[in-house]
DNA sequence: TACCGGTTTAAATAC
DNA sequence: GTATTTCCAACCGGTA
């Protein structure tokens, strides 16, 4: 794992080095311009990117973007190459927001077209990029078959294969299932860090032929542990580096778990295609991409959060927007749906709200939600219960809202210090596998159980083992009792039943 | 309302 | 252990 980092660091040193020659490049050829003029394009780029980081315009979809980037291949460069694009200074744009000017270069995975996987996994070894390869594939063919059949899928565990949910066992859609909190344990060999640096999203893959978990972090990096150290590949960590900014959202096919979307704050949203071994662009956004989800009933529509306030419903079919809409007057921090009922749809933003919305009366030019649940402060976090007869909602106002009734017109708000501050993400509280508890870590490094029923934190869990605040968690879909926390430093402790 | 700047604050690394 | 460094969040309140 250390030589990871160090590689890692290596690649992060030769990037800092292509961008300080590009830096160099450009200061030879602004002495053949106009020092003023130079000056003001400097200046307005500075302006520009302020004011798309701190605020993008309220409407970003109805205007046209201030700053264009042209594309690659317009200009000639190949869209595959991974690495062969230096920083440039007509593409920067938006992206020179930073006190360190290193930072402020265009990354080369700024590029409109497809990533290989082999030019960004930052393992060194080509040999480990496809053996994680294989592995998904070998997964994502077993999945296919299974589905096709009426059997459900087989599965390698025993624990599942005994269970009565596993012939419930439906892509899509998680299994549900009542679990004793207190018989959650942190095994050692549980523990692993992923990534460096702050975690922002993490998912499992949605299969129950292996136990991988994804972590995005704050650099653009997409880590995978391959959990389970008895199957084969198991234990096995490895790193890519399809982004430049923090990676908003994770989204992994139910049906073809082969094919992994995630989004970023670089504005672009890439596909995961293992069977092409590349990160394909899927889209690319001039305002920052804070969130993606996809609806458990709909999974060929990603519905992501731009700039502002905007949600854009993405036809990855046809590869093009087919519903864009501004639900709120701030950034959205995460978009949820309803397991139960397939036109509701709840969205958290740092306005201060969370709103629940009706899919069949969003196209409005003002679409009105069918509920508004108001915090004191913004909202990191609104998802519904398994059963979709509760939405819990995460604020900085130190509440966690609990919405019920049939039109969640009753709202009961629970203290939970969430005031994380600026090293760590946000925390965001989940649901397991039952409507009974609601999961969120807390600053003492340890993950808070809050009781629906009684409408507050019940119990404590804890380990000497935790080293960090887990600010994150996911419930695995289909293996109840699984639980991943992620901290801000990298690390992620899984959480078993026995 | 856009913008500026202060503030919060954890964890890796260096000693 | 303890001190030092990090400086790719995000919020809030003051100001023009």
């Amino acid at each position: 794992m250390g030589e990871k980092l160090t590689e890692y660091e290596r690649r992060r040193l030769e990037n800092i080095k292509r961008n300080d020659e590009m830096v160099a490049a450009l200061k030879i050829h602004s002495r053949l311009n106009d020092l003023s003029a130079a000056a003001a394009a400097s200046k307005r780029q500075r302006d520009e990117s302020k004011s798309s980081k701190r605020s993008p315009v309220k409407k970003p979809r109805s205007e046209s973007p201030v700053v264009l980037r042209r594309s690659l291949r317009s200009r000639g460069v190949p869209p595959d190459a991974a690495t062969a694009s230096g920083p440039n200074d007509d593409l920067t744009g938006r992206k020179l927001t930073f006190k360190n000017p290193q930072w402020n270069s265009r990354e080369s995975t700024e590029v409109e077209g497809p990533l290989k996987m082999s030019g960004t996994y930052l393992g060194g070894d080509d040999g480990l990029n496809q053996k994680l390869i294989r592995t998904i594939l070998q997964c994502s063919k077993k999945s296919v078959l299974s589905s096709d059949g009426d059997k459900g899928p087989r599965d390698s565990t025993v624990k599942l294969e005994k269970s009565e949910e596993f012939e419930k066992f439906i892509p899509g859609k998680r299994l549900t299932g009542s679990i004793d909190v207190n018989a959650f344990q942190l095994k050692p060999e549980n523990i692993a860090r992923v990534v460096p640096s702050r975690i922002m999203s993490l998912k499992f893959f949605p299969t129950v032929d292996m136990e991988m978990v994804v972590a995005g972090n704050k650099f653009g990096d997409v880590g995978f542990w391959n959990v389970n150290r008895k199957n084969e590949g198991g234990g096995g960590i490895y790193l890519y580096h399809p982004h430049s900014r923090p990676i908003s959202g994770i989204v992994i096919d139910p049906f073809c778990i082969s094919k992994m979307y995630t989004s970023c704050y670089d504005g672009f949203i890439r596909l995961m295609d293992v069977e092409k071994e590349i990160f394909d662009m899927v889209y690319y956004s001039d305002y920052t991409v804070y969130s993606m989800s996809q609806s458990p009933h709909d999974v060929k529509s990603l519905y992501f959060s731009e700039g502002r306030g905007g949600v854009n419903k993405w036809d990855v079919r046809a590869g093009k927007s087919c519903l864009k809409c501004d639900l709120h007057d701030e950034r959205i921090n995460t978009i949820d749906f309803n397991s139960e009922n397939e036109n509701i749809m709840a969205t958290s933003s740092s306005d201060n709200t969370a709103r629940i919305w009706d899919l069949r009366r969003i196209n409005a030019v003002k679409p009105t939600p069918l509920k508004i649940v108001s915090h004191k402060r913004a909202v990191h976090s609104a998802y519904f219960s398994p059963t979709g007869k509760f939405l819990a909602t995460t604020s900085l106002d130190d509440k966690v809202g609990l919405s019920s009734g049939a039109n969640y017109e009753d709202t009961s708000m629970v203290y939970h210090y969430n005031r994380t501050g600026c090293w760590i993400s946000t925390f965001r509280g989940i649901w397991g596998w039952d409507d009974s508890s609601i999961y969120i870590g807390n600053m003492k490094r340890g993950l808070d159980v809050i009781s629906v029923e009684e409408a507050k934190t019940v119990t404590t869990l804890g380990s000497d083992l935790v080293s960090a605040i887990t600010c994150r968690y996911e419930a695995h879909p289909y293996n109840v009792g699984m639980l991943a926390g992620a901290t801000g430093g990298g690390q992620v402790y899984i959480w078993t039943q026995s």
